[in-house]
DNA sequence: TCTGGGGTCCTAGGACCC
DNA sequence: TCTGGGGTCCTAGGACCC
């Protein structure tokens, strides 16, 4: 006999999770609308949303729609300390967890029915378990595939738990606005209203080539399989990160060149920080610009070797905010980002040795001190830098 | 309304190689 | 001499998500 493993998977999501964490360490805030962050709203109570107040949503809206509402500023520490312990609750239902994003989870407890019970009696117990021991309220969505638990979560909310059963899939997901989609944003929103398409049922009709045409091949397969109720991607744990950025907001006054140099090594500091903690290198450096009509641009080069050291990191960027700094004085820089792409796991040493002329011998001197103290492995490849910065020099088989 | 900071994935053209 | 098809990598831009 055979069992088809399938699902269910569990999305669970926390509500308004900045704002929750603020009105859980201060009971003052506590059914009162709260508004995390200044500038832009980084997140909102349910109490504030009420009031119309949304995330990313300008901070002189917010203020106007809810005059009253209590603007505290982000702590970023704490959402990542709680979130650490929600998903050290998700940890304890299940192994196979893949974590979204600091307030996001698919959990599949497919397998667990015999010691834990059914799939809605799991979700029940972890909304309790997160309420318990960490304070938080938690929304889950159950169904028997990804997208259709986390469309479940997002028509749940807040505080919510609902299950899509089996029988009753296409009936929960049809009349549901296109909107509602993973991938669907304002623009793709916007084609398919053009064609008279408003809710996923009237996806569905639409056949998948016409969808393709409308969106390109790999938007367009993709709605057409979700509106189709076809998700068949597996819970993966263990996803790597395939890049990290930083970024600033400039305001919208000019700054000199010599500000901007400043901004751009502080963000190359931090990145190369955050590389080697998480023991990676990069290959590729990507300058973000965002500019005063709110247009962007990118500029990025890819290096001939992987490197976690902030030296490589701020003079790739140097070189690239250099050569874009026409754009930059024509159109008024309002946002300077870093990102760094082409991520590896950082297996070698790496080092920079000083070399006067071409006296290999004392090269070689100084490689043996580096297999002495790292192992004779360690070395594969030395660069001549100086006078020939192009040449290798290899050294020993891998 | 005048807009933060962190990410993912897709598309498309050009260079280059076999 | 002129030609094909397939693959990879790099760069730039764009949509989308939380």
């Amino acid at each position: 006999m055979f069992v088809t493993v399938e699902g269910p998977i569990l999305h669970a999501d926390l509500d308004s999770f900045y704002a929750s964490v603020e009105q859980r360490d201060d009971p003052a805030l506590r059914s009162r609308p709260v508004v995390v962050g200044g500038g832009v709203v980084l997140a909102a109570s349910y109490e504030a949303k009420a009031y119309g107040v949304r995330t990313a949503m300008g901070g002189g809206l917010a203020r106007r729609l809810c005059p009253h509402a209590i603007v505290v500023p982000p702590r970023m520490s704490a959402y990542a300390k709680a979130s650490k312990a929600v998903f050290g609750v998700f940890e304890r239902t299940t192994p196979l967890v893949e974590g979204i994003s600091i307030d996001e989870a698919f959990l599949d407890v497919g397998g667990l029915a015999r010691i834990a019970g059914t799939p809605s009696q799991i979700a029940a117990k972890l909304r309790r378990d997160v309420a318990e021991q960490v304070g938080l309220p938690i929304t889950v969505g159950v169904a028997r595939t990804k997208f259709l638990a986390k469309v479940a979560s997002g028509v749940a909310k807040p505080d919510g738990l609902l299950v899509v059963p089996h029988d009753g899939e296409l009936d929960f997901l049809h009349p549901l606005p296109v909107e509602r989609l993973w991938g669907v944003g304002r623009v793709t929103a916007d084609k398919l209203r053009s064609r008279g398409v408003r809710t996923v049922g009237d996806l569905a009709r639409l056949g998948e080539a016409t969808l393709v045409s409308m969106l390109g091949p790999a938007a367009g397969r993709h709605l057409h399989a979700l509106a189709h109720n076809q998700d068949p991607r597996p819970v993966r744990t263990g996803a790597r990160r395939r890049s990290i950025g930083s970024q600033r907001a400039l305001g919208r006054r000019r700054r000199t060149p010599a500000e901007l140099d400043v901004i751009l090594a502080s963000i190359a500091d931090r990145l190369g920080r955050r590389l080697r903690g998480a023991h990676r290198v990069c290959r590729t450096v990507t300058l973000r610009f965002r500019f005063a009509d709110f247009t962007r641009a990118t500029r990025s080069q890819t290096l001939r070797y992987p490197t976690a050291h902030t030296a490589d990191i701020l003079a790739t960027a140097r070189g690239l905010l250099a050569a874009a700094r026409p754009m930059i004085d024509e159109q008024g820089l309002t946002l300077l980002g870093v990102s760094l792409s082409n991520l590896d796991d950082d297996g070698a040493v790496q080092l920079t040795l000083p070399f006067d002329g071409p006296d290999l011998g004392a090269l070689d001197s100084t490689l043996d001190q580096v297999r002495d103290k790292y192992g004779a492995g360690a070395v594969t490849r030395a660069m001549l830098l100086g006078h020939d910065p192009g040449l290798e020099v290899p050294l020993l088989p891998d």
